[in-house]
DNA sequence: CCATCTATGTACTAACTGGTACGTTAGTTA
DNA sequence: TAACTAACGTACCAGTTAGTACATAGATGG
């Protein structure tokens, strides 16, 4: 007779399962409802386990909140690493740059409602997740490299700070995630729409482009 | 005898002050920690009137946070009303309704926390507030007007959209005030540093002339 | 100065909510 | 297979919080 699997799928007790349920739910809960606004029975309900679980797993409300944090930004990290833009010239790779955010944002609203949540709180929790500062440094010393080739070819102007180049793609494409509510409100138009998606992305690699050409 | 003021100020029973008083302090709680986190005695702690008034006057917690976020609304509106562009070239009145906008935002964090909130609720309460739409509208009207000079003399490229234009204005000036705590956090950069205002105001003029300027 | 209504304060309650005490079962190992 | 431990579930508690019943004092008009 063969071993079965170590751990089959049908197994009833699943430590690791277990854990990663509670955290999977609890980004929803934590995203849709604030710190505060989260119930944890809420959380525990949407998985196959109990509230205990919570405790035993994690210690607490804030604890959990705080693994959810430190997964969001892991998955980002995952992705960021993906981009390879050595092999593109400095004017397509800082579009492919910028695209890769505006793709990221618009398929991690979770994300984006957690980093709301954590600005609410006045990043309070995210200094305790560590190696959070290395991870996005590097994201911002790749643009860095972008526009030192750029300028070095004669195609970008100097005296522009990559770090201000972040915030003005990071604006541009959290604005149109996370304000999308009252903006559809106030001016009846839907910031996600498919149809516009071209539009905006487009216009994102415009701006990004247009800011760093010479005058 | 002359008839003493009909409203004196140290007036014990005054419904007006009372009432302007909760909102006033119920601004402050609401942006600060949400609308569930928000708590309807910390509010009355903090006037020098009860809970029993929020409930007397309002109707509930509810209802108050609606009051909050329109009279929010509306002094935006008594702000935005006081520009005057018409005098300017299309390229200054640009630049000028941009740093309106800009100074708006730093000026009123609370302000932009609200929207925040709205918007995690899926502005679901912005909606019963009326007249919103009418302002709003009226707002991306007068930059449309601009643009539409400016076409008119040959300085902004065709086909750009107001409305676009103003979204890239507002997630520009909403970023740096409602994200400042995990920029901050992340990059070490406080994006309300008053020593880097001036660039950052300049930076978003030159965002915005750059690309509606024809290439 | 009296009658009346508006504005206000006090003292509660019912429901909710994060957290825990304690017992039980599944898997593992000797 | 017995002993042991990690994983899990139930039932509960104590603190909190939105909301309310009720009493009362200030303003106002006659």
């Amino acid at each position: 007779m063969p071993a079965v699997p170590p751990l089959s799928p049908g197994r009833r007790r699943d430590a690791e399962r277990t854990r990663a349920e509670l955290i999977e739910m609890a980004t929803d809960e934590f995203a849709e409802r604030g710190y505060s606004g989260a119930r944890v029975d809420e959380i525990a309900n949407r998985t196959r386990t109990t509230k205990r679980m919570i405790y035993y797993y994690f210690g607490g409300k804030e604890q959990l909140y705080l693994a959810v944090l430190e997964r969001a930004y892991a998955e980002i990290r995952a992705a960021e690493r993906a981009v390879d833009v050595d092999h593109l010239d400095p004017v397509a790779a800082l579009r492919r740059l910028a695209e890769v955010t505006f793709d990221h944002h618009e398929a991690h609203p979770a994300f984006i409602k957690l980093v709301g949540v954590e600005n609410a709180q006045h990043a309070r929790h995210m200094r305790h997740v560590a190696g959070l500062v290395d991870l996005n440094s590097s994201a911002v010393a790749l643009l860095d490299g972008v526009l030192e080739r750029g300028r070095r070819d004669g195609l970008f102007r100097s005296g522009v700070d990559a770090l201000d180049v972040h915030m003005l793609i990071s604006s541009f494409c959290f604005f149109r995630v996370a304000n999308r509510h009252t903006f559809g409100a106030l001016f009846d138009r839907d910031l996600l729409d498919p149809d516009r998606r071209v539009h905006y992305r487009t216009m994102l690699g415009d701006l990004v482009t247009g800011y760093l050409r010479e005058v």
